[in-house]
RNA sequence: GGGGGAAUUCCCGAGUGGCCAAAGGGGACAGACUGUAAAUCUGCUGGCACCGCCUUCGGUGGUUCGAAUCCACCUUCCCCCA
């Protein structure tokens, strides 16, 4: 089976420019290839790790991935997808954000000389003269046609300043430096970059005369269309100690039915006969399925050590009734946490940051949602003693799924 | 540059002097049912020393016994005209 075909097979390509052309290149390993990041946070999230896992890909098929990071995109702002403007950033955040973004690539990705590339949009972006740019390739753009965009599309209600308005212009400026110095001859991104993208190889079109091509990765939404990869509001990110390889797990082990398969597919690496045949799966069965897709993936992004311990712990907490296991969330509490040998529920609880404030903490309560052990907690006075903290300690639930353990430094 | 409008608790959105910690919806969280799923039903959704008190309605001052609601100025955004 060719890459392309494997990309397909697997649902990841979305659109493109010229599929001929992208087959020919790709299978033949004659792809040098970009995706962009924009460095908005200190740590690539789930969201990009199918661009990761798509880099990884083309990179065995004998293709060279260029990781670009946007220290100079992230200072406009994609407005793709937004309904109001992004907070600008500064610029020390921005350089502090890339460095981070590398250091996690670097996992992921062969750096080693020849095979991959890693470079910042800030290098050329940021020396950019105004009018200089204005008369270089300002010409090329059609304010109609950008206007037209599907991304600016939803901004038009909302207000879009011409800062973001940009946006498409430096990341088309990107492909149109990229193609002639880094011999860069494709680019990937989400699908919400589609007109973005396009931009690129249109002012490569009309600047050098020559066709790049441009392919966008179906985006991961769950079955209700939600963008996947976020948690309560909050990404899921792949930096350990932003989430822990245990949530990271239990992220995967929680998606829903319809959607188990689809990201199995998309995100592992796993022989595409072998997930056909879980395709036939159904009901209590796809629990199976979970297991592996959260194994698979915790295994990819933290090693193979953490998924067996997410794996264990998580298997002992649900199967086996809550024993203790030093691979569950801790918190140590000290003798000053302590009031006459004791500490109550309320306060354990605030201790180890489940909940936002003590009346949080005391609905949950009310509504039976809290459980000590096995024993759920039903006075708002319920306290557990030093002695109970010692050893494996005590394991506080709150609700079905999160897990605390107690102990006493 | 001129004119008109808007800013409300996580989000959308009611509220135009006391009955407002603020309707309704969404989301989140929890309970029941389950398979650590979905759907459904129920509860809950500012803080605390919780039948009481405190801090919220873009910002700063003011009027008033009393303001999310009135006035002034400021900030930001939207719309129309140029």
């Amino acid at each position: 089976m060719t890459i392309f075909d494997e990309l397909k097979a697997r649902g990841l390509i979305a659109q493109m420019t010229n599929e001929e052309e992208i087959k020919e290149l790709i299978n033949n390993g004659k792809a040098t290839f970009y995706i962009g990041f924009d460095c908005t946070a200190d740590s690539l999230t789930a969201g990009h790790f199918m661009a990761l896992t798509l880099m990884k890909r083309l990179q065995m098929a004998g293709n060279k991935p260029i990781a670009l990071i946007g220290g100079g995109t992230t200072m406009i702002g994609d407005p793709s997808g937004r309904t109001d403007m992004r907070k600008m950033l500064t610029k020390e955040d921005i350089d502090h954000n890339a460095e981070c973004f590398k250091r996690q690539m670097e996992k992921f990705i062969d750096f080693g000389e020849g095979k991959a590339q890693m470079i910042n949009n800030a290098d050329w972006l940021l020396q950019l003269n105004y009018v200089d740019m204005l008369r270089e390739v300002g010409a090329c753009f059609s304010v109609n046609n950008m206007l037209r965009a599907e991304c600016y599309k939803q901004r038009m209600e909302k207000g879009l300043s011409f800062l973001e308005f940009n946006y498409m212009i430096m990341q088309s400026y990107d492909f149109y430096y990229l193609y002639p110095n880094d011999h860069c001859n494709l680019q990937f991104g989400g699908d919400d970059q589609w007109s973005n993208m396009l931009g690129g190889t249109e002012l490569i079109r009309r600047k050098l005369g020559k066709d790049a091509n441009a392919m966008t990765i179906t985006l991961l939404t769950d079955s209700q269309g939600k963008k996947m990869g976020k948690t309560a509001g909050n990404a899921v990110w792949l930096d350990p100690k932003k989430t822990s390889p245990y949530d990271f797990y239990q992220y995967w082990r929680n998606v829903a039915d319809a959607d188990v398969l689809k990201c199995i597919r998309m995100l592992t690496f796993l022989p595409i006969e072998q997930i056909d045949e879980m395709d036939s799966w159904e009901g209590s069965q796809l629990n199976t399925a979970k297991e592996i897709l959260a194994y698979e993936l915790t295994k990819l992004v933290h090693g193979e050590e953490e998924a067996e311990k997410a794996k264990d712990a998580a298997k002992a907490l649900f199967a086996g009734g809550g024993a203790a296991s030093a691979d569950m969330p801790t918190t140590e509490l000290t003798d000053a946490d302590l009031t006459d040998g004791a500490i109550n529920v309320i306060d354990m609880m605030m201790a180890g940051k489940l909940v936002a404030s003590k009346g949080e903490a005391r609905r949950l309560i009310q509504g039976g949602g809290v459980f000590v052990g096995d024993d759920k907690v039903t006075d708002f006075d319920k306290a557990v003693s030093a002695e109970q903290l010692t050893g494996d300690g005590v394991i506080l639930r709150k609700g079905k799924k999160t897990y605390h353990r107690f102990i006493k430094a």
